[in-house]
DNA sequence: AACCTTGTTGGACGCTCGTATAACAAGTGT
DNA sequence: ACACTTGTTATACGAGCGTCCAACAAGGTT
């Protein structure tokens, strides 16, 4: 009788490894079903992986969606401080990388604004997850206060320009991801640049 | 033995009346829990109602979640049009009060801000509820271009004025509704008339 | 006073949920 | 080759879910 040589039932990962995947396979429930539809056994299932391994990295689907949040909100940085890299030396160009960048991938994605919004619904109920999002808020608003202030803004209005900047971009990428079909990503970054100059424009408009 | 007069069990409602409470009571629910709470019992406990009603007057939980968005999109426009009726005939008094007027009761609620977010868990997964929302954008846009025509924005420019504006609206509002620590709402305000002013300034701000 | 319509109840059904846990096996050190 | 650690599976359990439906009663009609 020859041997035969099953192949390995499951394959063990590092804990950091096996973190991450599960994080993804969030996103992605999240993005297809949205937070309903984001049960353990569903998340477990994408991630390829017997449910009650989710129990064994996460304390529970709250927590794993935390985590999501968090993983998805540092690939925004990243994408966010590569686009300002890109744009070279000048001040305004960097400005204009910065505040554009969210309308194109990988930031324009429905995926993430399932998460974004899976995560807002849980900000009203669960402090720890009003912080991170404070957090998340709070640092996107820091780096366009600095390079609002390399463009010549004051003092003054670096506060509430970078406050008027964030809701616009904010609004125009939701709306871009909610209808992708009644806002293309090139017109909304091309409103977004419009605004940009005008909200930035030194001469102040009469009321 | 004296007669005893039991008290009816229930009060029969009329069907309109009854789908309003219900309505109501799901939007205290989403408000209080998120959408993970809002299942049929929890909204019939806060109607004071048996569970079984609920599928008598909607056909499952995301239908009476849209029914609750619409009927709240009814109350915030109703709540656009008081405002700007009660600014007088002043064009550009009639668009600060529009704009103005979703950073105060009753629009700048948690309340409308769950339900909102529960709504946007749906646009994704069911086309009819993405109809819904695309309806009340496009309404609220509506109102505003001719808000913005009628103060002497150029017709060409009336499309990209609204949507910044709808979006800066948007994501103050939002912003405030999440972290009201963060952002009052008297800050919002004044944020959002600079940017009008500014985004409705006729002088071509240089690239 | 008897009757009918129908809003409303309350519980049963099958399902899926999250969690806990014992058995299992992959990789590692000896 | 052996034992050990521990990542992983599979299952079981109680709770809660949405849906359904027969019985009940409130309010109006005859």
């Amino acid at each position: 009788m020859p041997q035969v040589s099953t192949p390995p039932a499951f394959r063990r990962s590092e804990p950091d490894a096996r973190r991450l995947s599960l994080i993804e396979a969030c996103g992605r429930v999240l993005a297809r079903a949205g937070i309903a539809g984001a049960s353990v056994r569903a998340i477990a299932v994408e991630a390829g992986v017997s449910p009650g391994l989710v129990g064994h990295y996460f304390p529970g689907v709250d927590g794993l969606i935390a985590a999501t949040y968090a993983h998805t909100g540092a690939r925004v940085d990243a994408a966010l401080a590569a686009a300002v890299k890109a744009a070279g030396a000048d001040p305004r160009a960097r400005l204009e990388a910065f505040v554009t960048a969210s309308f194109a991938a990988p930031i324009a994605d429905p995926e993430l604004l399932a998460t974004w919004i899976a995560f807002w619904s849980l900000v009203g109920a669960r402090p720890d997850i009003a912080a991170l999002h404070d957090e998340q808020y709070g640092g996107f608003r820091a780096q366009l206060e600095a390079l609002l202030a390399g463009c010549g803004v004051a003092p003054g209005q670096l506060r509430a320009t970078a406050i008027a900047i964030t809701a616009l971009v904010d609004g125009l990428w939701l709306e871009l991801c909610l209808s992708p079909h009644a806002l293309t990503a090139d017109e909304a970054a091309a409103i977004a640049r419009d605004a940009l100059n005008r909200l930035t424009w030194k001469e102040p408009a009469a009321g």
